[in-house]
DNA sequence: CATCAGGGCCCTG
DNA sequence: CAGGGCCCTGAT
């Protein structure tokens, strides 16, 4: 049988002319480079980023957009400055629900008082949060895009979700060019909705190919509402992912953290995590961790209320230092 | 060259 | 509820 070679899209970028600006408040205590860098994410051309800076694509009411966020603050008397550019002039009503929807999905307005009070002597937390101080977690996608990313991330090492993650937006995304630079914007559902589930495949996500069809066909025949959502219980929400088809217990964790700011979520701990958490908690060897209900009990006990951002402060200040420091046990985790 | 596990999930028995 | 299969890739 013949295999469909994937179409390689070839065509220019769509340049992005019209600019907007806007001045967002964050509550402080706000870390800008924390918040809009998440070292442990995987590097996808939907975004990009610099000290002070993070560029980012976005579909926002059918409207592919460029987005420029530069610190303009200190921590504790923030100020994001955010450039916004479009194929077209934005209207008012357009960019008052823009502002909203990019503060809710970066968390700008949590209130870190409290967490930072508790923890701020604990002897282990306490210099972490010291060094991170207005950290939060954050989503810059949808939730659909998020389920996708989700998906990529499926038993696959990071360089093979890269390359997953790039074929698909050559292949469905818009390339966007603004504040002289080409990042790609993702897709409406309908896009990949019509594609066959072979298509997808001969883009080399394997056996991905039928989730990242059945969760675009739910978002494209609107059975599923991210607006919605986000008004229902953790537990409403969380039946509602894992009924999606491809979508487990690890990526509804990662969802219900990050998409849906859920600071005490903490139920699934896959080995790879299982070894770093082992480590940094009980400092064993990665090869002999301690089992998941060790580690579950610990964080219960000791980050009850707050379980996902605690170790997010853990997590975040290991991969932050990986970037200028070699952590020996810990590249043979993380697999490029 | 072959084999295998990987930042899961589904389905089966 | 334990375990096999799944796509592809790069490490061994």
């Amino acid at each position: 049988m013949l295999r469909r070679v994937a179409r390689e899209k070839v065509s220019k970028p769509s340049v992005l002319a019209a600019k907007h600006l806007i001045e967002l408040f964050p509550k402080a205590p706000f870390n800008f480079d924390a918040t809009m860098h998440k070292p442990d994410h995987f590097p996808s051309a939907d975004n990009d980023w610099e000290p002070g800076i993070r560029w980012q694509t976005m579909l926002w009411q059918r409207a592919p957009l460029g987005l420029k966020l530069e610190n303009r603050g200190t921590i504790d008397c923030p100020e994001i400055s955010l450039s916004i550019w479009a194929s077209d002039e934005l209207d008012q009503d357009f960019l008052d629900g823009l502002t909203d929807e990019i503060t809710y999905r970066c968390n700008l307005q949590l209130d870190l008082s409290e967490f930072n009070r508790r923890f701020g002597d604990d002897p282990q937390l306490g210099p972490v949060i010291d060094k991170w101080r207005g950290m939060r977690p954050a989503s810059y996608s949808s939730l659909y895009e998020y389920l996708i990313i989700a998906i990529v991330l499926q038993n696959a090492t990071v360089r093979r979700s890269v390359n997953m993650m790039q074929a698909l937006f050559d292949n469905y995304g818009t390339l966007l060019s603004y504040d002289d630079r080409e990042l790609y914007c993702f897709w409406e559902p309908e896009v990949v909705n019509r594609a066959t589930e072979q298509e997808l495949r001969d883009l080399k996500v394997g056996y991905r190919a039928k989730s990242i069809k059945r969760v675009t066909e739910a978002f494209a025949r609107q059975e599923i509402d991210e607006f919605e959502l986000r008004n229902k219980s953790r537990e409403e929400q969380r039946e509602a992912l894992l009924a999606l088809y491809g979508i487990g217990p690890a990526s509804v964790g990662y969802i219900l953290g990050d998409v849906f700011h859920h600071l005490d979520e903490l139920n699934h701990i896959s080995p790879w995590e299982q070894k770093i958490y082992s480590r940094l908690f009980f400092d064993t060897d990665p090869d002999e961790p301690v089992s998941v209900d060790t580690l579950l009990g610990l964080f219960n006990e000791r980050f009850g209320g707050y379980r996902m951002l605690a170790v997010h402060y853990f997590w975040e200040d290991l991969f932050w230092k990986t970037k200028c420091e070699k952590i020996g046990w810990l590249e043979k985790l993380i697999r490029l």
